[in-house]
DNA sequence: ACCCTAGTGATTACAATGTAAACTTGTCAA
DNA sequence: TTGACAAGTTTACATTGTAATCACTAGGGT
C-alpha cells in the first residue's frame, strides 16, 4: 500500500519524500483511482504528507503528470535496430500497448500533448526511427511508417481505455442500447454491435490485425518501392 | 461575434436562450480560445448572461461538452454504401480529418470517451459500417476495417492538434531542441527532426499516406480473403 | 556544546471553477 | 386580474491548484 510514511508519524527519522517517491505513488494512485481523482491534497495523504509538501519535489502538478508519462514510457520495450524491423516492430508496438493499457491514465496524457519532455520519449523515438531506418527505409518512408505506428499504437490504446464499459458490462449495455434505439435506422450499426456482443470490447486480436495490416503493408512497400 | 444579448440587455423582448444557442455559442467560443478557457461563466458572459443561467439549457458542463462534440460530428460528410466503397471512405476519412482540425478541441472530447451520446455519432458509425458492408466486406471484415480506419483518422486529428508548436515554430523550435540535445546519443531522432525541419509539422498529405496504406490493405483483403 | 543554515513539511489563505438553492421577473393563459 | 411557469440572477459552498509564510529537524562549522 505504498509504504505511506502514515505508520511513523515523526517518530525516528522519517523517510524524506524524493521526486522518485513522489512519482512512484502517483502512478500507483491513478492505477487505483484514476487521474480523475489524483488531486495534490489526496496524493499527499496517501504518500502520509500534506498536499503542499509535494511542491518541493514536483514544480506544479503539470510537472508531476509529465513525470508520470515518463515514467511510465519508461516501462516499454524498445525495439532493437537490426535485420529483423518487422518482429522487433511488432513485439515494441505489442509491449507499448500492453504497458498502456495497465496504466489507463497515461493515454490520455500522453497524447495531450504535454508529454515528451522527458528522457523517455527521445529514447523510444530513436530506438523506433532507428528500427526502421536499418531495416532499409528511406528518411521519407521512415518518416511516414514512424508517424502512422506511431498513431495507431496510441489510438487503439486511447480507444480501449476510454470505452466506458467493461467487458461484463458489455451485454447488458448492448442490450439495453438495441432495445430503445431505432434499430431500423442503423442496420449495420446494430450488426456491429452484435458482433462486439460476441467478441467483447476491442481486445489484443483487433489490435494485431491492424499492425499486422500496416507493418505488412509497409513491407511490401520496401520490397517495392516504385510500383503502385 | 455569436450575436450576444449583451447590445439589447433587458429592452423590450430579449431573445430567450435555446440548447441550441448555447450549443453554438460553446462551439464558438472554444473555436475561438480553446476548451481550456470554456468555463460556465465566461460562456456565460459571451452569450450576454449569467453564468448559472446555462443550466437552464443544460443539465450540467457533460452535457454541454457532449452537446458540442455531437455538433462538430453533425459537419462531417459521411460516405454512401455503394460499389465505391473506397473512394467514399476515402473522402469520408478526409472530410472528418478537416472537420476536426477546424475545431481543434473536438479529438480530445471525443477520445474521451464522454462522446457518442448524441444522435450523430450512430449514424455516422453506421454509414461507415454500411459503406464497407455493401463495398462487400464480410461482418468479420468490416468490424476490423472500422475499427483500423477509425483509430487512424482519430489518433491522426489528436496527434495533429495536440503537437504544441505551429508551423512557425517549429524552425526555431527544433533547432533549440537540437541545440541543447545529446545529438550523439540520438542519431534517428535527429535525422527525423531534421525531415520535419524541412516539411513541416504534420500534414494532410502524412495523413492520406497512411490512410492509402490502410485503405489498399483492405482492397487487397477484400480481393484475396483466403491468401496470406 | 552551540548556533546557523538549508531543506523538508505544515499552515494559512486565496482565486478559479462547477453547481445547488433560493429569489426575481416577465409573459401568458384562465 | 391573477397565478403559475419559464428564464435569468444572486448567493453560497465545495473542490482544487498553488502562493506565502512558518516550524522543525539534521548536519556542519565554530
Amino acid at each position: 500500500m505504498m509504504v505511506p510514511n502514515s505508520p511513523n508519524p515523526d517518530q525516528q527519522t522519517r523517510i524524506p519524500l524524493s521526486r522518485e517517491r513522489v512519482l512512484l505513488g502517483a502512478v500507483e494512485f491513478a492505477d487505483a483511482h484514476g487521474l480523475a481523482s489524483l488531486t495534490m491534497r489526496g496524493l499527499g495523504e496517501a504518500l502520509g504528507v500534506e498536499g503542499m509538501a509535494l511542491y518541493k519535489h514536483v514544480t506544479n502538478k503539470g510537472d508531476l503528470l509529465e513525470g508520470m508519462v515518463d515514467l511510465v514510457l519508461s516501462e516499454m520495450e524498445l525495439p532493437s535496430p537490426g535485420q529483423e524491423w518487422k518482429a522487433e516492430l511488432r513485439q515494441g508496438a505489442i509491449s507499448i500497448l500492453r504497458t498502456l493499457l495497465r496504466h489507463p491514465w497515461a493515454p490520455q496524457l500522453i497524447v495531450s500533448g504535454g508529454a515528451g519532455s522527458g528522457p523517455a520519449t527521445p529514447r523510444q523515438m530513436n530506438a523506433i526511427l532507428g528500427t526502421l531506418r536499418e531495416g532499409g527505409f528511406s528518411v521519407e518512408m521512415t518518416h511516414h511508417a514512424y508517424h502512422v505506428l506511431d498513431v495507431y499504437v496510441k489510438g487503439v490504446a486511447l480507444a480501449s481505455v476510454s470505452f466506458p464499459f467493461e467487458k461484463e458490462d458489455m451485454a447488458g449495455m448492448a442490450e439495453a442500447f438495441l432495445k430503445e434505439f431505432p434499430i431500423a435506422e442503423y442496420p449495420h450499426l446494430v450488426e456491429h454491435i452484435r458482433y462486439h456482443l460476441d467478441t467483447g470490447v476491442l481486445g489484443e486480436g483487433d489490435f494485431e490485425f491492424g499492425l499486422d495490416l500496416l507493418l505488412d503493408s509497409l513491407e511490401r512497400l520496401l520490397d517495392q518501392p516504385t510500383i503502385g
